[in-house]
DNA sequence: ATAGATGCCGTACCCAAGTACGGAGTCAAG
DNA sequence: CTTGACTCCGTACTTGGGTACGGCATCTAT
């Protein structure tokens, strides 16, 4: 149970989770109004309280965020961490999605990091003109310019 | 003069162009406002007439799109294009900055995808509770309570 | 001559994920 | 009592790369 309430439940009040946490208040208030962090609690002057479970859920949305998660699949996630078992089956489609979606961006990113290295080695040779620029330029010549 | 405004210029319209080119009217405009393509020429009644030269360009920002280049670095590179022989060195840096970018994006991608592959090998395995919550909900305790 | 297509310009809007700002309230210390 | 630190809230702005809209002018075909 990710509740740490030994003791006297800890109180934080938005400053210090911003050094906990290193989210911005601008972001924690930002994140209470997505809610992303539900139902924070108030002092007596209405400043935010948050506690142990409130700073569990942000080290949450920060590893979420590290695997590229967007803001809204974070939430959906958060609303499955609260019934994990039925939700299982969604989570793992929601983390496959993702998954199919990064390798397909490092295919594309790995064809075009060979284009590139391509062109700086060319670049490195000899030549009247710089080759980039004359890749760039006449790329079109292999594919003739027009037929209409 | 790098483009070829004599002769019998092929002269197109902003339609024309879109549909050569893929490019919206829309995006033409806004690249124009932008400076990548600078003087489109004009008619009598102001349409905006493009030429070969002003083709050429497109087709080179097309292709420097497809290489992952902003629009601020594709203007860099226009005006490189005019001046060649002086700018190869920077022309090669940039190009070489841009792979250095994708190299690095493709490393943390890769990392992520294991850890996604990872989690979804485990969500398919038998277990009590979904193992991507608990996984996201417990990293920390690999670090910081080996025993709590 | 007139309908319909095409073009013009300017302004506003979209997305994501926040950041910046400014006035006001609260709290503890000196 | 006043200063300074902290927080509140709401609104507006940012970046990047465009898209959408509205009103008007002009071109082309019948």
């Amino acid at each position: 149970m990710p509740n740490g309430k030994e003791g006297g439940a800890t109180r934080y009040r938005i400053g210090e989770v911003t050094r906990l946490t290193g989210f911005s208040a601008d972001t924690l208030r930002y994140y209470e109004k997505l809610k992303l962090l539900p139902s924070v609690a108030r002092s007596v002057s209405g400043a935010r309280i948050y506690d142990e479970g409130d700073l569990s859920r942000l080290r949450f949305i920060q590893r979420a965020k590290t695997m590229n998660f967007s803001l809204e699949e974070i939430a959906r996630l958060l609303e499955m961490r609260a019934a994990p078992q039925e939700a299982r089956d969604e989570v793992r489609e929601l983390t496959h999605k993702k998954l199919d979606e990064v390798q397909a961006h490092i295919k594309t990113l790995d064809a075009l990091r060979g284009e590139l290295q391509l062109l700086v080695n060319l670049c490195s040779g000899a030549g009247a003109g710089c080759p980039i620029i004359e890749d760039l330029d006449s790329r079109k010549k292999r594919r003739s310019s027009r037929q209409k």
